[in-house]
DNA sequence: AATTATGTTATAGTAGGACTGGCACAAAAG
DNA sequence: CTTTTGTGCCAGTCCTACTATAACATAATT
């Protein structure tokens, strides 16, 4: 699996680390006891420091989509906790609906983008 | 409209200011034409700095939501740039989904919290 | 048994953002 | 004229992100 970072970006490092496992993870590039390379090893290759994937994979692991093995290295490992995530995401959509509804946007046209991202799976 | 500051939060406080006035504008609490509080005086009674609040409006400025007036403070003024606005929302979306798909959340569930959330529109 | 690689922790430094504070200015309102 | 407005500049504190170096116990490799 490619990790590609935009060090002009504004997002942190270890956001997009883990935005990009995460996809990842989603896309089914990655599945299911499939390991991340090691802490160094990740930094090395894409020329960061050590503690920031490790950062990242902390961060990984406190979510549930993680566990690190020290024989395995981080190891995808989904939790499902759906409750909690369910309350987060309704947060964050309560937020995102919002600006989107000032702008007019309908629910239909929220629903075609939910069903072109889900197209987005295979 | 009433705006509140969690100070305890690890959001922002001009991001929380963001966020409120736009989910007010989304919830018809102000509408379009009404007037927000000049800089110091929305900074007096919330308890924070004058620099905090310009923040907030000045992005929000800029981001299409509100008009500065030197005569009538920050009015509520929404510029229609769906374009823009679907796209912005579409890669928020993009990682929202995918953390959900995760912990094996389906879309009707996405679907059910949209219109929880549009229910709240009154 | 010796070497190497691992996750983890500690400490320290740099850079930048968030927030506050004070001061100042021109423009508009009263 | 006086007050209030948005805006700008400068300075200072605090916190986070990132880097850097070092150390440690554990486990895989040789």
């Amino acid at each position: 699996m490619l990790i590609e970072i935009d060090f002009n970006s504004d997002e942190a490092i270890y956001v997009q680390l883990q935005n990009q496992i995460i996809m990842g993870i989603a896309m089914n590039l990655i599945q299911e006891g499939d390991s991340l390379p090691s802490v160094r090893q990740l930094a090395n290759t894409v020329g960061i420091n050590m503690h920031t994937v490790n950062k990242a994979y902390s961060m990984l692991k406190q979510e549930g989509f993680i566990r690190l093995d020290r024989r395995k290295g981080a190891v995808i490992a989904v939790d499902m906790d759906k409750a909690r995530e369910l309350l987060e995401m309704k947060e964050q959509l309560r937020v995102l609906l919002a600006r989107g509804r000032c702008k007019n946007i309908s629910k239909e046209e929220v629903y075609a983008l939910v069903e072109e991202i889900y197209d987005e799976y295979i």
